[in-house]
DNA sequence: TCAAAAGTGTTCTCCCTACACCCATGG
DNA sequence: CCATGGGTGTAGGGAGAACACTTTTGA
């Protein structure tokens, strides 16, 4: 290959929730850095679009599929991998991790949360910062909240998410009461037991409602 | 060059003000292509940042420098350029029409009101769209409006360019009480002649009270 | 005298905010 | 009986929205 060739890679930041205590992101040992973590990515193929290329690595080491993946900013700058010029499209993906526990990829991977999160290979720990400042801003006009929970979550847990989000302690009562106002969610019939054992109600993202509202203008802003 | 080589280019989407009846796109004669228009871009160097490719590329196809330059989106799919691949890093910029009118790169180039853009090469329409909604999403958390005006401007023009961007009209008392309760205007004592030789108050944007309002949460939205 | 844009305050409504107590459960 | 989180309603203040007339100038 050309020594002066520019080769095109992609990361992917995967941001995840199962305590709702922190929000996590996904990180594998680098392979060519010994007792360095990285985000999961590689190179694109030349008959792979972008978007197919940064889904396949991200299948491969990790053993994600059909998440939540979008395009978060492309990093270019000279230096940045010291051994060759690489430019990497960085990309975002969204889950509930206790859906996806049993993946045999996660072996050599952990889940760190956000405040936790050691020096990272090239510049990666930027790619995680842009990724959190993308989710801040579309947690407002976007439905991608529901992306970090389960098909089925308590008002508690959507509040939780919310805050661990925007970075700040929100009135339950308000919060309650704006989710309502809203009206994009299935009240389920169904309930869960909290750690006290306690009945909880359950409630469902009804994608259809929110669809429709969205076409005037509404937005999920607190 | 190896033929399975992805090739890495930049695209700029430039989009300005002048009479304040539209917002315009810069475009160019697509060298390649006959009677097709496109935006100004071009491959990126091996040994200049993606950020710097496409600063230079704007300066040699349109003379413009030191202006408001930021990346959009990267294009990457397959087949977008016919005749090779090519992955191409969009970005957009945000000028003042007239004070760039003596450019002499401008010659082969014409400002073309959004609605009437014609087909342009490649996929460079999906480019300028996408231009518009970070447009329409930054103003109102950043200052970026500013960039498509003069230094100084009234308040009706300020608020031409707000309904332009967010594609519809705004009361004249309800938009001036606001902006004034922002606090991030200068009162110059100076006046223009509008159409009809009236004089009209001038004001300029105060970027250093913008900065110290900025660490509190604020933003500028109507 | 007509057309076009500049300049200027008030009222009403609705939404955001602040705030407290009871209940159910497990330990 | 204690600790923890679930569940529920109201009142007040402030910001957004609606709204009209006078003035200036050139044509």
């Amino acid at each position: 290959m050309d020594l002066e060739t520019i080769i095109l890679a992609t990361d992917c930041v995967v941001l995840g929730i199962d305590d709702y205590q922190s929000i996590k992101v996904l990180l594998i040992q680098a392979n060519s850095f010994e007792n360095t973590w990285s985000l999961p990515g590689g190179r694109v193929q030349f008959n792979e679009s972008i978007d197919q290329g940064a889904a396949r690595k991200l299948f491969q080491e990790t053993g994600l599929e059909n998440v939540f993946l979008e395009q978060l900013y492309t990093f270019g700058d000279l230096g940045r991998d010291p051994r060759s010029r690489v430019v990497s499209v960085g990309y975002y993906s969204l889950i509930h991790i206790p859906k996806y526990q049993n993946l045999e990829q996660l072996k050599n991977s952990k889940w760190v949360p956000l405040s936790q999160i050691p020096p990272l290979a090239f510049d990666h720990n930027n790619m995680v910062q842009k990724a959190m400042e993308r989710l801040r801003g579309k947690i407002s006009y976007t439905s991608i909240v529901f992306e970090l929970l389960d098909h089925s979550f308590t008002m508690s847990e959507l509040q939780k998410v919310y805050e661990l989000i925007l970075n700040k302690k929100l009135d339950k009562r308000n919060f309650i009461k704006k989710m309502k106002s809203f009206d994009i969610l299935n009240d389920l019939n169904e309930f869960k037991l909290n750690l006290y054992n306690r009945k909880v109600k359950l409630h469902s993202f009804n994608q259809k409602k929110y669809q429709e509202k969205l076409n005037e203008g509404f937005n999920l802003s607190l």
